[in-house]
DNA sequence: TGCCCGTGCTAAGACGATTTAGCAAGCACG
DNA sequence: CGTGCTTGCTAAATCGTCTTAGCACGGGCA
């Protein structure tokens, strides 16, 4: 109980040595600096004997580092939808031995500011600024004193001081497309945004680099969306009344890439409540992998947003930056980190012509 | 850039006084400790002018605290259901100038050893230990040199020494069973749990109080459930299975209660396959207010977890222990916090019998 | 004149580690 | 015998802040 910590100060009294030999023992700098394997050896019993744990908060005082990262995120902690991403960041810097602090702004500069304002002032070794959704950001001021990390966005800026991870949002439109074309489709909608390159929500990177990869292979096929829908809010209901409009037109068609899983899910309950069947009537890809996916009924085949992996790459670069290994043309880039094919069952061959 | 922090000893001297003078104006003692006004307002004028913010690090080492909470969870960051909590917690803390760190450990008792020995290592204040599911636990060791509180937790034994934070389960049971007991139901089927007392998947405590309130408000209409179907993972697939069970059993019933949205999510599948309606063949209930409950057709009523309030008072409880005001009987006391009813529109009164 | 007290401020020592500079003893060498 | 190098360890400063003890000054009182 309420026994005191125990102090490099006891350790050293303890064995019978200066608190620099035991400071030098215990930080492994013993061989350098020549104190015998005696000594070495009683230091090291005494410390795991009285169970000794150094005070981190005195080291970062003397060594000027937190031994801790920042992780200033949008809404990702609380938005059910990116937890991975913290969980591989938490991962890496446990790893590591740093702890991460994280706070949430909802997208509020003000409170972005104070909160890493806040971060420094407890001495964090690095920050990373994560976004729920891929979009381009300004920098905020004040990250001059601290190695950051742009997740899951990019800089506003020709050439920024800080590196991004980002998906690779671009191959995976590329290869959403590829997987009807291959099978076989002609007639293909697009939920969420298209069918021009421009037509695409405010703001969102993956919604404009999805398209331009669907629009780029559709187009090497010779072919062109059957129609496309942008949308700010990409949520069930949207997904849903679009998709029945679809139904509705005379060209019903015969594949739809909705342009993430919760498109999808309005789109799945539009179709069976017209009686179609997927994917026997109609295919569907889509993106991000969510929960959802999984348990809808047949099985949604999409490409995840890899989270975790992208929550891991972030630490691992703030770290770089930190050590100085980010030399030169590393600054400012660009990790694209690819998105996985989820294979389910929403997507078939169309029905041969009658 | 690069330019060195500004110290207590920077202001002090820009301002002519001493480091201590400097130290008792800006921490508000200055009054109490008799500076002349003019001396006040100078240091304070040339602290802003510097842009002097105090090393945290320093203030916690000297005082033993880190200015810090830890919030040490299963798989709450991660898993997608209740980021809430974090958020709740993450604000309350905020709110109070202070940070919290945050950990995962994926369940595992080693890793929360480990866990909250590195928290205690960096000076934090209390530490919150929160479940993704309400559960009964034993408590970690090591815990005896911070506050501590439970969240979403009870302890696994008879008089704990820490304090909890659970939703009103018991109470959110009866409320459900009135909804439908009061609209008229008397055949009303549960997927989860029951139809006994004691038929809860093992360890949810969830279970077991909801179950627990509903027998009790069915017990008072003179009802018993006209089913019960115990899983230990509330899944969609369960609940689709058990939906189609139970519709081709020669006792369909009038209403359905679910253990939680993702059955409810599959027993809208089975219904919807079945080619029934909701509310009109069957009415259901549920709990957890996901985001799906939204978003399913028709909306889904369900009595919500306050995964928000119950972050914030959790951090509430801790720092109440810490500052000691946590007298006497509070010691191991269980906060239940009211479970809201969100009301959609998949209640409505059985069809009038033919 | 001498003593006491209030006013307004400062010196100096923590807090717990790291690190630089350097001391003492032993030995070799010329 | 003096000098210089190794070996093995320690004293003391340092990081930035807080806090205890106390100093210097001036006025009131006996």
């Amino acid at each position: 109980m309420g026994r005191r910590r125990v102090t490099l100060a006891d350790v050293a009294s303890a064995a019978g040595v200066s608190p620099t030999t035991a400071s030098l023992v215990l930080s492994g700098r013993g061989e350098e600096l020549r104190i015998s394997a005696t000594v070495q050896q009683r230091v090291k019993d005494v410390a795991a004997d009285l169970g000794y744990r150094p005070n981190i908060l005195s080291v970062g005082l003397r060594k000027g580092s937190g031994l801790a990262l920042g992780f200033v995120s949008d809404t990702v902690a609380t938005s059910l939808l990116a937890g991975d991403m913290i969980k591989g960041a938490l991962e890496a810097a446990h790893e590591r031995g740093l702890m991460l602090f994280i706070g949430e702004t909802e997208g509020d500069p003000a409170v972005e500011r104070r909160l890493i304002d806040a971060l420094l002032d407890r001495q964090v070794d690095g920050v990373i600024l994560a976004s729920m959704f891929t979009q381009t950001r300004p920098l905020p001021e004040g990250l001059d004193h601290a190695p950051a990390v742009l997740l899951n966005a990019l800089a506003d800026m020709p050439r920024p001081r800080i590196p991004s991870v980002v998906p690779d949002e671009l191959e995976a439109g590329r290869a959403a497309a590829r997987l009807l074309v291959e099978a076989g489709h002609r007639e293909i909608h697009l939920i969420g945004a298209g069918p021009g390159p421009d037509d695409t929500p405010p703001g969102t990177v993956a919604g404009r680099e999805r398209l331009q990869g669907i629009l780029e292979v559709l187009g090497e096929a010779g072919l062109r969306p059957a129609s496309g829908h942008v949308h700010p809010d990409w949520l069930p209901p949207f997904g849903w009344e679009t998709t029945r409009r679809i139904l509705d037109s005379g060209r019903r068609g015969t594949a739809i890439i909705t342009f993430n899983d919760r498109l999808a899910f309005g789109a799945y309950q539009a179709i069976h409540e017209a009686g179609l069947t997927i994917p026997g009537d109609v295919s569907i890809v889509s993106f991000d992998d969510a929960p959802l996916a999984d348990w809808l009924r047949p099985g949604l085949t999409t490409f995840a947003i890899p989270h975790y992996e992208l929550g891991r790459r972030s630490v691992e670069l703030v770290l770089e930056a930190i050590s100085g290994r980010d030399e030169a043309g590393a600054r400012g880039s660009v990790h694209r980190v690819p998105m996985p094919l989820r294979e389910r069952a929403s997507v078939a061959p169309p029905r041969p012509a009658r």
